[in-house]
DNA sequence: AAAAAAATCCCTAAATCTAGTGACTAGGGA
DNA sequence: TCCCTAGTCACTAGATTTAGGGATTTTTTT
């Protein structure tokens, strides 16, 4: 049982070199192939590939377009993105969308077929550049945070949903003490409310 | 100029077996060993590698804790964790103090030696199982959402930090709608102020 | 077609948060 | 030594949110 796949890429050539490059390999058939992602669907209904080589920039429907497509009917397919870019906005749009992988487009013919494999044994592949900004999304960003200790300890607690009441009662100090440290989170974030506070919470200090 | 590499493993004959391998490449070179990182920095300080393999379970002072200890002294050195089992907890433990890899020990050493040039090269390598578990992080997870369109939509403005006033204005409805709504959110998801209704959302709605 | 859920609006009172002002202590830096 | 930041507490008045009620219309579901 060879491993079944549909290219998606508007450009001719590099979908012959890609052809070439998968027919060397027994394991592996190309089942189909189109310019773009107008008849995804109906596509994936009549081959059923076990993998889609994915293309981005396509015109009409584009690679984001029909990843998100196939994902829908068919979340078990695998979709390998390869674009000529890194462009990582790009990237996390297919992570978010369910992409098993995305591999650039100048990639050793090795690798390609290397990812072809990963990913249809269930794992992701990514090229190394990627995977490294990937894995800079993880890393605590140490922004500077002008508040002080226990104004942080404030504003995380606030933001777990305690009331100033709670905050005084866990912290050990007065609800007093607990509103001056508020009004100064308010000063130093130039914000003036609970919900932008918590807000800012999530998005620039929560680890 | 070859790669200088460290290796840290508490297991006698994996170190050999991992020197062994290294030695055939000659673009690699061992150029120390530990059995554990009482010592990390001492020498790290000495031999100064461009790429430590780094075992996780070790005695005393175990590879999570080694890694701390160099990418705070020496974030230009690149680890690569090495584990037997792929522990999701750790993984993500040594993301986020900046490995730039996660191997299985099992892997083919094809993979470990290509492995060691994709993070000296800059990039992230990763055993496809465990990108796979890195990205499943980013799949938004569908868990089901009580609340209606309107009630969903009030939420995410005051999680960004708008005031009832300002929702109301935002949304072209009445004050007293936004009262109505933030209730309903309330009672729905079982809590009873704006900081745990933010705290819900960006823990579990926020995409 | 009836029942349930969603969307819209209003009023009131109590609880909570926001903002302004003030004050005392301890420690670090100019 | 003087000034500033951090940490602590208090009081007050106004703004906002929360929690009870009701009510009407449109959609969706059964």
């Amino acid at each position: 049982m060879s491993i079944k796949i549909f290219i998606y890429d508007d450009n001719d050539q590099r979908r012959e070199s890609l052809k070439a490059l998968l027919a060397l390999s027994d394991d592996l058939k190309v089942v189909g192939e189109a310019v773009n992602c107008v008849h995804v669907i109906a596509e994936m209904d009549a081959f059923y590939p076990d993998v889609v080589l994915m293309d981005i920039n396509m015109p009409e429907v584009d690679g984001i377009e029909g990843l998100k497509k196939i994902k829908l009917k068919y979340p078990e397919i695998k979709v390998l993105i390869q674009t000529a870019f890194d462009d990582s906005e790009k990237i996390f749009t297919c992570i978010k969308n369910g992409a098993s992988g995305y591999i650039l487009k100048n990639e050793k013919p090795q690798r390609i077929l290397q990812a072809i494999d990963e990913v249809y044994q269930g794992g992701a592949a990514m090229n190394p550049a990627i995977a490294q900004k990937v894995l800079d999304f993880f890393i605590p960003k140490e922004i500077k945070n002008p508040l002080s200790i226990k104004e942080n300890e404030v504003l995380a607690l606030l933001s777990e949903g305690m009331s100033y009441k709670m905050v005084a009662d866990h912290m050990g100090i007065s609800y007093a003490t607990v509103n001056t440290y508020t009004k100064r989170i308010y000063e130093k974030l130039h914000i003036c409310s609970l919900g932008e506070a918590i807000a800012y919470y999530y998005k620039n200090l929560k680890t």
